[in-house]
DNA sequence: GTCTATAAAATGATAGAC
DNA sequence: GTCTATCATTTTATAGAC
């Protein structure tokens, strides 16, 4: 039983709407996105708020109305990205455990990380898993990866098999130094990443 | 050509011996394992000066004595680990271009990740890489190991080759949400990663 | 080689005016 | 919804005694 603020003072509350609507973005939103783009950038804990609020053109008092501490800034990001992902989990625990259903799940995760952010956000927490360690939004996060990995291998599998599932999963979030070539579309990377994917989990 | 500083007031020399010496470490090689241990942990701008003497049971400006900023204890692991990844590097440069070069390419920089602690510095790069572009001892790692990419994978090979090689190397240094077993040895983890990085390079 | 003490700057966060 | 001004704390780093 989570308590709940009655006495908000604020726009913050729990589930938002985001950048849904294709015009230009309200400040909340514009702070999500130079926020997530300078932590993966340069680093969660090497950002600080006068940074973000400086490439904002606003003041870092700006940004506490809008986000009550640092921590929440990548807290509202992953909140409903977090809702779609144990939505997948809770589908592909309810299928029957066979390789098709793995496939499929790899599938649509490759989906859901090309909707909206959710591949930026994901790269963010690949390159600050350090930092995200102390953050609650990084050990959820960290929880449903690895809850993803149960899907792919069984825990006493073999160990090569338990490497390429991580491997799978990685593939897909990561464009870790993979991008030697700028002129590689998203799609194509998307497209060949998934191709990778599905081989490994043979 | 780089400047010699001959003025040197401290054991802050270039190349230095580190741990090889199976005995207890000296307070230098102690500040180096703590703070690779705690930055790994806990990121490596999340963690503080105090807290890795604390750990030590020293003060603060104990440390400054053996390095003369916090980047300094990143660079003095990264210098040894480097120049044995450049040697790897023109080695395999100057062998011929062969399935068999790759392939023994990845056993030998399997060996050199599992000499003393250069496995933990990867890991530690692959956790921190966001915080590590700001910083001197990441941009070179990187690129050391965009040449290794390179040596594996020509830049105009078809896009999941490519990230196939990027996996393979990535195999080796990560044990990433791979350790949910945790009675697996470091040498098993060991040959199975090799096993899957040789297995993506065909 | 390690300590005490302290400087100088930056950071996350808040109060209150407009 | 954004601003100015400010606080409390922490951080990196240095000076100088032992």
């Amino acid at each position: 039983m989570t308590e709940v603020r009655a006495t908000e003072r604020s726009p913050r509350s729990g589930a938002r709407l985001g950048a849904e609507s294709g015009g230009e973005a309200d400040t909340r939103t514009r702070i999500q996105q130079v926020a997530l783009e300078l932590f993966t950038q340069n680093g969660y804990e090497a950002t600080s708020l006068r940074e973000i609020a400086e490439h904002l053109g606003v003041t870092k008092a700006a940004l506490y109305y809008h986000f009550r501490t640092k921590d929440e800034i990548i807290e509202s990001l992953v909140e409903d990205r977090l809702a779609k992902i144990e939505e997948l989990i809770a589908w592909a625990a309810a299928e029957p455990h066979t390789l098709e259903t793995r496939r499929e799940f790899l599938r649509r995760y490759a989906d859901l990380l090309h909707e909206q952010g959710h591949h930026t956000l994901m790269r963010f927490f690949e390159r600050n898993q350090s930092s995200m360690t102390q953050h609650k939004a990084g050990v959820m996060m960290r929880g449903r990866m690895i809850q993803m990995l149960d899907l792919l291998s069984a825990r006493d599998a073999p160990l090569p098999e338990q490497i390429r599932c991580s491997l799978a999963i990685f593939a897909l979030h990561s464009t870790w130094f993979t991008v030697r070539d700028p002129d590689v579309t998203d799609e194509q990377r998307r497209e060949a990443a998934l191709d990778v994917a599905l081989g490994l989990i043979e």
